[in-house]
DNA sequence: TGACATCTCAGACAACTCGTCTTAGAATCT
DNA sequence: AGATTCTAAGACGAGTTGTCTGAGATGTCA
């Protein structure tokens, strides 16, 4: 569905994060918690961050009013999905095995944390069949 | 102790690749692997990622015989590391556990590696062995 | 020994990304 | 109307990436 699903930058990134804190916002609100004191130039700046956000169908932007509203079309947890999944398919054939191994590794998890992760895994079987 | 994990690029990669496969090499062996009928522009392409490696501490070279010798410096799963890493310090406050239970939750794993999780899970009581 | 091949080294180059910034003009407010 | 705030369009420098050129050193061989 998604065509293109391009990478996200940093400075991006960073107004997506306010993105998921407040739900909804302006380019003035956003920049006003980014930059606090920001001169034109920032709230430039995070207008052509949210443009080309808009491009990568990471936010969605409601023209109605007067002052655009910027939403987030994508959670944290997809971006970190994608990021896997970009990772697998460079460094690993496409396996998310690998991955796994290392993190389950090094990972370093504490006790409740794989008490948790084990409780997981009993739940669903509904992964994919192979 | 490594002053600056560089991310390595596509190109670069693909030569890491042939030096994790071969063990060492000269740019004239990779050169042949990568651009088989290759004209002297690949070979300084080859040449000119190696030299880059270097500087990212990814291959050692040895240049006692006429033709230098490349040997890869680390592994496919310290890049795979220092690559988790980063997603967890962009995405998630610098921790892995999140990448973890996103992998988990997110039913991408067959029921092959849910199976060996739970198998990893099981086994080490506690802390890291050296 | 001289011709020639192969190597290293240094750097140019275009395309692209990324964060920033400028300008122009339209809509809104007082 | 005048000042403010918005959108839209694009320029800019810096950095990365993959490719390529040329010069000069070192090797091989008739």
């Amino acid at each position: 569905m998604s065509p293109d699903p391009k990478h996200v930058a940093d400075a991006e990134l960073a107004v997506l994060e306010m993105l998921w804190e407040h739900g909804a916002a302006t380019i003035r609100e956003l920049t006003d918690r980014l930059y606090p004191r920001g001169t034109t130039s920032h709230y430039a700046t995070v207008q052509k961050l949210l443009e080309r956000l808009e491009g990568k169908h990471c936010v969605s932007r409601d023209r109605t009013g007067f002052a655009h509203v910027f939403r987030p079309t994508i959670e944290r947890g997809d971006l970190v999905g994608q990021r896997l999944q970009d990772v697998a398919e460079k460094l690993c054939d496409g396996s998310l095995t690998p991955l796994l191994m290392h993190l389950v590794r090094s990972g370093r998890l504490t006790v409740r944390e794989r008490e948790m992760l084990r409780k997981l895994l009993e739940e669903p079987p509904r992964g994919k069949q192979e």
